[in-house]
DNA sequence: TCTAAAAATAACAACGTTGTTATTTTGTTT
DNA sequence: AAACAAAATAACAACGTTGTTATTTTTAGA
């Protein structure tokens, strides 16, 4: 049995209310009284009970973070960042890896003020409108008809970049390993990108199609790419576990990064730099996409504004060990 | 202004109280009126209010679990193996990435009914007694003045059959690198295992201790023992991240594995099977662990057994392709 | 068709907290 | 020291739900 402000009322002497005006640290309770109830509580362990709080308050200061796709290294990092900063901004912060349609419910439930979503697992398809009237905000990519506020990135910015990079080490013969997908405007958006920006710089577009995201489509990408009479002299990869099947392939041929190839990957992540072979890579930094993020969030909670609107964050490239001269 | 059971009564002509039944598919009501008032409920886009059952309860059938290092790339598939289980006995999750004091206390004010804590960052140090009442499982390491129930591996088990797997393949010159700490139980009994292990083969013991557990601490220390003028023919890598730091100091000196040095690492996790090289690892399957765990909470529980006892559960070895006969 | 039991529903207290209203205590002015 | 204002505290309703008790309706037996 937990204790509560009825058994501090008790222990120290005056009323309830008293207590949990003291314990708010209201001005209408007299400071000695307030240090008294305060030392009581503390000496009787008191924990405040959250249900009790948020039923009466209908707040709760804190968040959801849907993540469904647990196993995507690139938003490890993410997730940790965001934390840090709900909790800086004295919000609680709670997580589920269920799928968007079952944890946005239970977050519901849990009477969460508003919820962070990534899109995850089958990317295509735009997330249900939840018949919630709890702000929510997705990480996602910008479309026509996606019924909530997005966080995004400028992929094209960052594929350019990645292109500009290579070029400016002199490597004409790029190939872009990578999905193309209709359905996925995300990936979709770098795999155009990668034309327009190799249009731009007067270079032949080559490109082939992973037909998926996961290492092994990677893998069996670069075989195919490696296996071509005339070899590229860079890779560009779609993302960080592409790029994780792209070195697999690159290895099992006896090809060195970057001295026979150059590799740019997607996503700006820490592990980049711990691999096996440090990687060059484009994408936004997670700092400023987590930032980005809860602020979205949290003004959309405190202002109850519901302009539908989309950020577009640009990317940044890091160098590492991966690129080279020709 | 969310729907609650009052709506649902004044919509469907009957008494909350009978809702509140009829929800709950008490006996107590007429199936006909428990289709209509179901019916209602659905049409008016109920969602219950976790805060006033559990404040009414007692109980909110959700468990936390606590998870500070989210970096630890080896725990992430873990988390979401606990989280299936749990969803599967009906239960929910909650997750915190914070530190494990804030951690419980706030998984306390969310009335959890129990609490599963992964030891982390720094592990020498003992977790707190919370002054919780709440059933909490760590997994770490046992050891004397533990405060509560831990699910933990048989470490000496795991190392010693890494050395038979490579014993097996005609290695003699076998050197271990991890991290010799007293501190941490848990480093602690793999690098004394290995002692033992390579005793009862009758072979010299040869260890470098990589004074941490990050990717760099392996790297430098795998520098060191490769940098020797007579080079082991296998390692075995204390950690999934210490491995990491192996391979990439191995690629610096153009050595390659398993054709030069065979590699067995700990950790059984699926991201062993998509390095660059496949590794060989050790270690429990993350399903049983996961099992175990959650079915060691559960039990806790809802017997309020407070038996303090400890599962040791036994590892297995993976053999993949960065072990060979020398 | 009346009565008694059974079935169905309604009414109400309780969970731990906050905010509002009512009461008591303290302080100030004369 | 009486009168009044201000300050401090207490009392109470409310939040949405469940479980218990009270009331009404239905059913069955004579």
């Amino acid at each position: 049995m937990s204790v509560t402000i009825k058994d501090i009322a008790r222990a120290s002497g005056v009323s309830y209310s008293t207590v949990s005006k003291a314990l708010n640290d209201s001005s209408l309770v007299k400071p000695e009284t307030k240090r008294k109830v305060v030392e009581t509580a503390k000496a009787l362990g008191y924990t405040p009970n959250l249900s009790a709080k948020n039923l009466v308050s209908k707040k709760s200061r804190t968040i959801g973070l849907v993540w469904p796709s647990l196993d995507r290294v690139a938003l490890t990092e993410l997730v940790a960042k965001i934390n840090n900063i709900v909790t800086e901004k004295n919000y609680f912060m709670i997580l589920s890896v269920n799928a968007a349609d079952h944890a946005v419910k239970m977050f519901e439930s849990f009477q969460v003020d508003g919820i962070l979503l990534f899109e995850g697992g089958i990317e295509n398809q735009l997330p249900p409108l939840f018949s919630s009237s709890v702000p929510i905000i997705t990480y996602g990519v910008a479309r026509n008809g996606h019924p909530y506020p997005i966080v995004d990135v400028n992929h094209k910015a960052a594929i350019s970049k990645a292109v500009e990079h290579l070029v400016s080490l002199g490597h004409k013969n790029i190939h872009y390993i990578g999905e193309d997908s209709h359905a996925d405007k995300r990936q979709y958006q770098k795999w155009t990108g990668f034309q327009e920006a190799m249009n731009n710089a007067h270079l032949p577009v080559n490109q082939t199609d992973t037909k998926g995201l996961g290492w092994y489509d990677g893998y069996l990408a670069a075989q195919k790419v490696l296996g071509q009479e005339s070899l590229p002299t860079a890779l560009i990869s779609g993302s960080y576990d592409i790029s994780i099947g792209i070195l697999r392939a690159v290895k099992e041929r006896h090809l060195r990064i970057p001295e026979d190839l150059s590799l740019v990957s997607y996503d700006n992540i820490p592990q980049m730099a711990s691999l096996e072979t440090a990687l060059t890579s484009v994408g936004v930094p997670i700092d400023s996409l987590a930032e980005t993020m809860v602020e979205s969030l949290l003004s959309l909670i405190e202002t109850k504004d519901t302009a539908h609107s989309t950020k577009r964050l640009d990317p940044e490239i890091h160098i590492r060990k991966s690129t080279s001269i020709v």
